[in-house]
RNA sequence: GGAGGGGUGCCGGAGUGGCCAAUCGGAGCAGACUGUAAAUCUGCCGGCGGAAGCCUGCGUAGGUUCGAAUCCUACCCCCUCCA
């Protein structure tokens, strides 16, 4: 990864920085920076979203500075105060470890491990007791907490607030009092929790820490946020041809922000994107493509990142069959096509099978079954097609070992 | 402690004795179009069955009835307001 300009960190693909200039003059100072990113472990799946701010974290870190990770394992507890319907069930302690793996595996593809140090909220909540909380609770009012959006729009639209939840932004406030934190780095959904840091971290002398602030990303559906509970989400250990595939999936307006946003591709390349695609002089898609292998090298390697997207125009743009298919080999005495597709595991469901049958979704060897044939003469070698996307090659019963 | 509202399919949300496998919207899937974009049109969207149809289903457990998501009883859970 290059090393980037200043000013070009604190700008590119960056919400908002509290306070700007306060972050430039710790930036100034020369000194390695404590850098406070934090995780729920009841979520450990890191997609495009979570990048933009891990990428930010990274090139901070090429600079010198260092990331401390916070493993959320106690606000995790608390649940996301957003999720006021979701009651999450309570993590143990080896889901809670499993998970935080999981997490930290993804995490290091961004954010440089020899660089990172990673701290736990039991080592200091764990130790908690009823007066500490009193201690740390005692410092806000529910007025201060009201002041949080979320908050103020469901107490006055009538609507549950958890007592644990006016909680939540305590506790990733005191995480940053216990590993002076100089600068917290988050979403803009952040915003007020990291505010809250700032506060309790001047209340016990601390220098209140910045707040550097990243934007959120659409998802895939290009309106809401990408997250994987909305299904709108590209997760960064997914394969490179689901990834690509992905990318070109998403509505073209978003392109330039995910350009912006989760590549390194100049600004002024950007500007030329935007003036031809308002100009209409270049087929968006070609744009597409380019931000869809940016991408995927990103997570692949460059050479992945080629394959992707040579399959992409067979399978797709040319309507061909994919380099690898699954393949499936013949029970004796054969079958019908309904009875295939369900033992194959292409469809969830016998019924889900007669649906896509009677849509005419089903070829076979390219000859879509229509109609009322049901049975179809299969042999070795044949490729079933069921949608756009799933396939299927037919082999013998001696030479399908692999099942 | 008191009063009231509510639990329906992936989500939202109708339905208050048969016309309900359950209106409608969203998501999803499939087809047409196409750039796996957007927009649009069409169909599907619990399971089994080629179909007719059958089975399972509307918080849980019982009951009333020829027949219940709809009525009754008990239980569990959620929410709001007053104190």
């Amino acid at each position: 990864m290059t090393v980037h300009s200043l000013d070009y960190i604190l700008r590119r693909g960056v919400a908002e920085i509290i306070v700007e200039e306060e972050m430039r003059e710790l930036l100034r100072s020369g000194r390695p920076l404590r850098l406070k990113e934090g995780f729920d472990p009841s979520r450990p799946d890191i997609h495009l979203g979570h990048v933009v701010g891990l990428r930010k974290l990274r090139q901070f870190q090429e600079l010198g500075h260092k990331v401390i990770l916070i493993v959320g394992d106690w606000t995790a507890r608390i649940g996301d105060p957003s999720g006021e319907s979701a009651t999450r069930p309570m993590l143990t302690a080896e889901e809670v470890n499993a998970n935080a793996q999981t997490y930290m595996q993804q995490f290091f593809k961004v954010v440089d491990k020899g660089r990172t140090e990673v701290r736990w909220q039991s080592e200091w909540f764990g130790k908690f007791d009823l007066g500490d909380v009193f201690r740390l609770t005692s410092k806000f009012t529910v007025a201060q907490l009201l002041a949080r959006d979320d908050f103020a729009s469901r107490y006055t639209s009538g609507r549950p607030i958890a007592l644990t939840e006016l909680l939540y932004p305590l506790l990733q406030a005191y995480d940053s009092v216990v590993i002076e934190a100089d600068v917290e780095f988050g979403g803009t959904d952040q915003k007020f929790n990291c505010l809250v840091g700032r506060e309790l971290q001047g209340m016990v002398g601390q220098r209140p820490q910045q707040v550097f602030l990243t934007p959120l990303l659409l998802g895939t559906d290009g309106s809401q946020k990408m997250s994987k509970s909305l299904g709108n989400y590209i997760g960064i250990d997914e394969p490179p041809q689901e990834m690509y595939g992905k990318v070109m999936s998403i509505p073209d307006g978003l392109m330039l922000d995910y350009f912006e946003m989760l590549t390194d591709v100049p600004d002024e390349e950007l500007a030329e994107f935007r003036r031809q695609l308002a100009a209409q002089s270049v087929n968006p898609m070609l744009i597409k493509k380019r931000l869809a292998r940016e991408i995927v090298a990103q997570f692949h390697t460059q050479t992945a990142a080629q394959r992707a997207e040579a399959e992409f125009e067979r399978v797709f743009q040319k309507r061909g069959l994919p380099a690898e298919i699954p393949e499936y080999s013949l029970p004796v005495g054969g079958t019908d096509i309904i009875s295939l597709l369900c033992d194959a595991g292409l469809v969830k469901s016998r019924s889900e099978a007669r649906r896509l049958w009677a849509q005419g979704a089903i070829e076979v060897d390219g000859v879509r079954l229509g109609g009322d044939q049901l049975q179809v003469s299969l042999h070795p070698g044949s490729i079933i097609q069921v949608g756009k996307r799933r396939f299927l090659r037919i082999v013998d019963a001696d030479t399908g070992s692999k099942n």
